[in-house]
DNA sequence: TTTGAACATTGTTATAGATCAACTTTATTA
DNA sequence: TAATAAAGTTGATCTATAACAATGTTCAAA
């Protein structure tokens, strides 16, 4: 991780919900522009167990969440896309991170003191209903997931990652990132069945794969399979 | 659930944030007693996909709070005991619950408007503290349960859960209002399995139950298969 | 341009845990 | 208090999926 000198937020073509409340505020003339960093693949960017301290914003490239469990098994529960807060569901008086971010990409991130973010929500209605909205979101999302990883079986659950791959490149055909064991994390799949079940739904013609590159053929019957489990 | 007449928190022994909170401003003047309401067992507190129109909380008795699955099956994410506020993660901005709370025994709860406890929270810092660090205590335990549940098998869940049961009764001998079914959808196992294991462990000299009261005989042993998975 | 490391693939095997079935015990309620 | 429902228990069977093993492919980097 690489940091940079601290940017002004001005240049930023993002304009996060915390510089935009910054510019309605007072506080705006004691602003300190946040430091910017550049990561490389693979770069973690907040280590589960260790302590809040920075907002963090992803601004450029992608990120995985995910839990580190037992036997250095991993499982992803989303994908990061800028812009997002990474470190959300901490970000409120949690003191240590309950989760890791890793960048999957070349990716750049900024990190406001924790103390800043914390002065302007509790002076701030909106920033306050921005992130919390957020922070519902994400909740109900992780609730989806516990039922889909206790209860759909392995091919239900690629069929459903498959869509929300689909889902967050915008298109039926994407680049993914990942490796095949992590597309397997994110459904707590072993590796060898998510290859399996990839090889399976080609065959089926319901996509088509060309190393990372996944098409989506046949949308309707990936989402039954999705949801019959 | 038996909605009585609006009573005054000055008699309440519990004292909850929201109360102090409002004592500590102007507002309470404009002060409306909560609604209470009274609740048989079983008794739905809030249903998952209803809207989120106020903050519950929980002053007498014990509710389950669950997500309800596929195929009607169900996974307990932690038991509520007074003082706890029910419908926190769906506090903020959630516009519906993404999880059910039921009632385990006659319980009772009460009902303040959500506007207000916005109201509150916007202007109060010290209570958007409190709600938020009880908020991302749920958020770290609903992050071990994903680990849990994926990658501990079923020995070791139920031994996790025993000692979560035996933690929140503050006591090794404890008496659940859960049924055996119940205490298998805290660990995402049937009910049969859930049966064998308790007498597997009770052959072992690990617990003694007797009906519904549990008692904990090998702490550290139970301890140990937990961990192990 | 070879060499090794990471990634991907395919087949085989072993097993944890669900499901089914039958039966007993304990609560409800008419 | 009989009758019916709900909860608890035990054994036998079946299957989804992890784990193991072996081999192929890709791609840095020396």
């Amino acid at each position: 991780m690489k940091f940079s000198k601290k940017q002004d937020c001005a240049h930023c073509e993002l304009k996060c919900d915390i510089y935009s409340t910054l510019l309605h505020t007072d506080q705006a003339s004691e602003y300190n522009a946040p430091v910017h960093a550049q990561l490389k693949k693979h770069d973690v960017i907040c280590k589960q167990g260790t302590e809040v301290s920075h907002a963090l914003f992803l601004t450029k490239g992608s990120a995985k969440l995910y839990i580190e469990g037992l036997n250095n098994r991993n499982i992803i529960l989303y994908i990061l896309k800028p812009p997002a807060y990474i470190g959300l569901l901490s970000f409120f008086e949690s003191p240590r991170y309950s989760y890791s971010v890793s960048a999957l990409e070349a990716s750049e991130i900024c990190l406001i003191e924790l103390d800043l973010v914390k002065k302007l929500y509790i002076e701030n209605h909106d920033l306050l209903l921005c992130l919390n909205k957020a922070f519902g979101k994400s909740v109900a999302m992780i609730m989806q997931k516990i039922i889909s990883l206790n209860q759909k079986q392995i091919r239900g659950r690629i069929a459903e990652n498959l869509l929300y791959l689909a889902d967050i490149h915008q298109s039926t055909t994407f680049h993914v990132q990942l490796t095949r064991k992590e597309i397997g994390e994110m459904a707590a799949i072993s590796e060898e069945n998510t290859v399996r079940l990839l090889t399976e739904f080609s065959r089926e013609n319901i996509i088509a794969t060309n190393g990372r590159t996944i098409e989506i053929l046949d949308m309707s019957l990936l989402k039954k399979i999705s949801e019959v489990g």
